[in-house]
DNA sequence: TATAATTACTACTATTGAGTAGTATATTGT
DNA sequence: ACAATATACTACTCAATAGTAGTAATTATA
């Protein structure tokens, strides 16, 4: 009941880009400043490049930075981007379908936290995780 | 966001046997009924039997049934006995230290999701889990 | 006492997530 | 032009979870 290193990653980078956009990031800094492995992170910014999170700029000088603006880029966006999608119709015993009126054994119990972990994915920014204080990324 | 295979496993075959606690029930038949891997349900029955969630009788007329009543045996207790405690103190970015005087940048959003789910958890028996409906396992 | 039915044990294989190594390709400053 | 600094690509290794195979040990019943 936790989410994958690759999305703690994630994340922590585009948090990073955010709080610091006065210019962009080599992943060799991002790999120092978030003591992240830097291969794995290569691979792993390629990948949000790709999904259009992160634009990238090659050559010296270039580096990484936010593609969209952070107040329209929600958890879920980022959890979408490395292939891990919110799988709201998921059933928490593994059912291939499960809804009220055919439920699980644990399907009432499971919708609240279930909502409550959906709404805090598909309404919390980047720009909303870094507003009020310093936090640690 | 969701639990492991031998969770589920786990969860439906103790709620299984609460539901038919008329009598003890051999590996084959939890195989059959619910429909799971026989050589790794012998494994995960033989650790549950261990961490003394289950009985178990060998030989023929054997099987395997509660250890304890299942007003007394809750969802965490099962996620203890499968090595996977609910690890309040982890952090959902991964810090080791991480509370409300030095929080990550998802502290804040994180808390409420995370005490639902442990609430439930810890507050959800097996014999809550099938008293009003007939639901699935 | 032999047999069938059962759990328990040891040792594999398969798949996936995490992480590493080496190199090709692009860009910019000198 | 060239060297330095970047991202991008291909192909590995490592570790954990999931699942399989074979067999030993135990026990009720015929």
């Amino acid at each position: 009941m936790h989410f994958s290193k690759t999305a703690e990653y994630a994340i922590r980078v585009l948090a990073y880009l955010h709080r610091h956009d006065e210019s962009s990031h080599s992943v060799n800094v991002l790999h120092q400043e978030l003591n992240l492995p830097y291969k794995y992170l290569t691979k792993m910014m390629t990948e949000l490049v790709k999904k259009e999170l992160v634009n990238a700029t090659r050559g010296r000088e270039g580096g990484l930075s936010l593609a969209r603006d952070a107040s329209e880029i929600y958890l879920c966006d980022i959890l979408e981007a490395i292939g891990e999608s919110l799988e709201e119709e998921r059933c928490i015993l593994g059912f291939d379908k499960c809804d009220s009126s055919n439920p699980c054994a644990l399907h009432d119990q499971w919708i609240q936290p279930k909502e409550l972990i959906e709404t805090m994915l598909t309404t919390t920014t980047l720009a909303s995780l870094i507003q009020n204080r310093e936090t640690k990324l």
